[in-house]
DNA sequence: ATGAAAGCGCTAACAT
DNA sequence: ATGTTAGCGCTTTCAT
């Protein structure tokens, strides 16, 4: 197909409202040294014309490009896609930075890269030079990826890091795992369990590891021990069903059990049920992430909500603010989440008693 | 922030591979009248300085600009994050149309629009302005919106119309809507049913009416009537719910129903449920979409799947086909989905026997 | 407060 | 087969 030029440019503007290109330029960016009456005759003429600036062009001139690059690791997103399991991870990344960018004019671009990849630098390197973005949000587990980490900060991009707590470098933003495993295990506490197990998720994300602090200070708090209830797990069904069995074998089992991902939770529902262990009844079970599933497992799961929405608009806030030259925020952003009491929690058996 | 400069631009590497910048230039666009030797001597230079072209600079330049449009409604999209009820449909666009243009260096960027908005006009027309994208894909209802269909041709932009059968406009492709709702019915006449129910989607979607086209002919091929067992619908859990409540109250109830939506499936199983139905015992039902949850309702729901992904996939290729010169096809594409068996489907009551 | 000129990185059109 | 020139639409100097 042929050159497609630009409708209404710049210039039909210009002329149309009889300045030079530079003041139409200004009213459009807002900057000043333009007389009231002035931007009024400029901003009238780019409406009626139906004038919308070209970001390629603006991008040309050395000044913003107006797109956000959002990555995820690619193998987790395409089996979680193909997987239909219904993780709306994504959806929910759209919804809150999508929407954030809109708002502020910018758009997001949905990028994946490789994280088990000698060239995961080069990846991202090819798509920050096609695109030329004037931000980046790193979601786990490349928010802690020390290569991609110092790519960025070397070419002064402002990035944010969901689900890090950081460094000197970058924005930071966790979802408070630490926090939601505690409210998690309090709950659970309060019903009244003494031995509460706790399945984490892969150590290649650090904020499996919060989950598990979490966990163990609560309990510490309470004065529980933890000794023989941390389990194996990354996040998958089957790393789920193998520490559910691992923990319901031993001589003293829980009568609670935390899962870090839904579908190490559904295991652990699945594992109780081969077992003849009713839950609620003689088994709790909290999960994290509260997709949409686990309303309609048997019984329906109480889950910690993840605030990736809520996080994702926050790291767009923050890097349209560092691009604007507000100083990097030294502390963490922390997004509290919520717990959603279902039907799998409830007092533990009175066998002890 | 201050201008951030390419790093490495074709200057450099003419420079290094001691040519001009247009046969480097024809090199990355795999253009003609370059000799072998030539080729490789720049191919060396570009790999060595991991020269990347600026897709900005390659629009500005009157070519492409590697961006693809993908367009979905507004309000229905937000309402499906939000509802979290783990619709997919973003998702599986996502898996196919992305990955695709991934394989063509292509780049999919994801846009809403308001259907209900006498502005749809200007908010695309502000779209392809800002973006100059090389292609656009609408899915429904704006697959069939008068008004977009005919600025996009007129703009000559390549754009595919998912959902749609098209017209003289644009690239249709539908997922065989017909086709599935006769495959879905062929189902429970195989299974015995005589008295089989539908509710339809929305009538705003055209895909709505071919789908009861397809019950309908069915039905007629095997001689069954089909007054009063049309219900209404809109794809909503309420309107599922208020189409079930009539069909089974009717003085003789069909023993079988489909449901447009998973929603409209999910809300007959409930007004089965309560009316002391037992399903698939007395009542069989079939829904649309496939989404996540219909594995895990009691029982689980047969489904139509519709093949999303597929589509999308398919949808970028014709585009960036066309935008090479391909002559517009001009019937439909038309995307087989499948129909998965589960627990909601059985033979009818024996009964009429 | 406004305008004129230069240039961003690339490709189309035109030499050679 | 290769190089040269002009220009895309915009912003950044630098004048006025």
């Amino acid at each position: 197909m042929g050159r497609r030029r630009q409708s209404v440019t710049i210039k039909h503007v210009a002329a149309d409202a009889g300045v030079s290109l530079q003041t139409v330029s200004r009213v459009i960016n807002n900057e000043p040294n333009v007389r009231p009456e002035m931007k009024e005759r400029v901003q009238a003429s780019i409406d009626k014309l139906g004038y919308v600036p070209s970001i390629a062009a603006q991008r040309m001139s050395g000044s913003r490009s107006y797109l956000i690059l959002a990555i995820n690791d690619r193998e987790r997103t395409i089996a979680d896609w193909r997987g239909r399991q219904g993780v709306d991870w994504v959806d929910q990344m759209l919804l809150g930075g999508m929407l954030k960018c809109a708002e502020y004019g910018y758009r997001m671009i949905f990028e994946l890269v490789d994280t088990h990849n000698d060239h995961v630098e080069r990846e991202l390197r090819a798509a920050i030079a096609a695109l030329q973005p004037d931000g980046v949000i790193l979601t786990p587990p490349h928010s802690d990826n020390p290569l991609i980490v110092g790519l960025l900060d070397q070419q002064k991009i402002p990035f944010a890091r969901i689900g890090s707590r950081g460094g000197d470098m970058g924005i930071a933003l966790t979802m408070d795992d630490e926090g939601s495993a505690r409210r998690a295990t309090r709950h659970l506490i309060d019903l009244g369990h003494r031995r509460i197990g706790f399945i984490p998720g892969s150590p290649e994300y650090s904020l499996s590891r919060w989950r598990v602090d979490g966990w163990e200070g609560e309990m510490a708090a309470a004065g529980l021990a933890t000794d023989g209830l941390l389990a194996e797990g990354d996040f998958s069904y089957a790393s789920g069903a193998a520490a559910a069995r691992h923990l319901l074998a031993s001589g003293d089992p829980p009568t609670a059990i935390i899962a870090s991902s839904d579908q190490m939770a559904l295991a652990t529902l699945e594992v109780a049920r081969e077992r003849g262990v009713d839950v609620p009844g003689q088994l709790s079970i909290v999960s994290f992430d509260n997709t949409p599933i686990v309303r309609f497992t048997q019984p329906p799961l109480t889950a910690v909500d993840q605030p990736v929405a809520e996080t994702a608009s926050r790291a767009v806030e923050l890097i349209i603010a560092a691009q604007r030259g507000a100083p990097r925020p030294t502390d963490p952003t922390r997004v509290q989440g919520g717990l959603v009491e279902r039907g799998s929690t409830a007092a533990p058996p009175a066998a002890h008693g």
